[in-house]
DNA sequence: CGGTATCTTGAATGAACATTCAAGATATTC
DNA sequence: GAATATCTTGAATGTTCATTCAAGATACCG
């Protein structure tokens, strides 16, 4: 008997990071090997072949993604604070890291459609996931009096959503921070307004 | 002497949704024969290599654009009218190509993030314009009172562009045709109220 | 109508790639 | 410490792809 060596979470995030820097499609094996520090062969044995790592690399980023979310929505300040909050990291994640590495899922979205029909469910799954969180934390923010209950929660979400998602694509074309920084104030004044 | 027996624009246009359906990187020159019915060879005698030929598609996708932008902002509606037609016809686009076909711009920008520097300036410039031209609309009714001067009309362009970016997006997630509609509904309303 | 310049054709080329696999290494068990 | 089950290694494989090029076709000119 023997144990695999590598670490399984860090292997990923460093497979999380090549898919995002150069897309699924122009990510080659020997980008990955040397990303993840595994041989070819340790990597087809532990998750099949190159998709197979694609799609634990998105179970691990959902799990992230997941964790970072309630760190930001402890429930320790008020609702409206921990969004503004939220809001601001992401302009921080579009300025600092390059452009790019903004979200795995927005970006294999992009790349898969009407490709891998099973990634893009998966994909669209975690986004639809993601997309309820924002609107049970609006929908909070109403009973606790923070937001005005005039508009639905879940209207409220799609519309955060699409906001921070053309917030994402609009960094690629704009790397200057300040205005990314206006369009997300101007876009967290329009739902909270 | 000879001269050349395709049309160039027709290739040009065949190749733009080429690319739009599998994105650059996954169109083989296969399917480029395939979808401008011109062999290897003379493409690459016209436009040089596959790159050239996302060159020459990228400016005529800016041509085609432009003029369908002069035929929305013709002048013979009032503008916020025209407006609000210009949104409805990119839900339409987003609802009826299946949603990857949506923009070869966002399209091409999101695969060529980081990797392909002239092709994003390229880009961007044109994505830079039509954002101009938007500003400009939205200046031109305000001078005409149709829309408060309150707020910077370059503003409110970078906000709408955002959210058009995020709408095309939105649309990969949630083909449902009536939630997009209400989305650009509410775009609408927050840049003109 | 013949000559020629240019275009078209599509098989050939070489590079890059995902994937495989057999040999080597090493932890665990008895 | 020997046996063995499992993991690691990285060169080999076969495929796919962008690109080239020489032969063939065709329009234009004198």
């Amino acid at each position: 008997m023997r144990n695999a060596e590598f670490d399984r979470e860090k292997v990923l995030r460093s497979a999380m990071t090549a898919f995002m820097d150069k897309g699924y499609g122009k990510t080659s094996m020997q980008d990955l090997t040397k990303a993840t520090g595994l041989h070819p062969g340790s990597i087809y044995c532990a998750f099949d072949n190159k998709r197979g790592l694609l799609l634990a690399a998105l179970a691990q980023y959902r799990t992230d993604r997941s964790a970072e979310f309630l760190r930001f929505f402890s429930g320790n300040k008020p609702v409206l604070v921990e969004l503004k909050a939220y809001l601001d990291n992401i302009v921080q994640e579009c300025i600092s890291c390059e452009a790019a590495k903004a979200c795995l899922l927005t970006k294999a979205l992009n790349e898969m459609a009407q490709q891998d029909e099973e990634v893009q469910t998966i994909i669209t799954e975690n986004l639809a996931n993601w997309q309820q969180g924002i609107a049970d934390v609006l929908a909070l923010a109403q009973t606790k009096g923070e937001l005005s209950a005039k508009r639905d929660s879940q209207h409220l979400a799609r519309f955060l959503v699409m906001g921070i998602y053309g917030l994402r694509t609009f960094a690629h074309t704009h790397p200057k921070g300040e205005t990314l920084q206006e369009l997300a104030d101007q876009l967290f004044f329009d739902i909270t307004a």
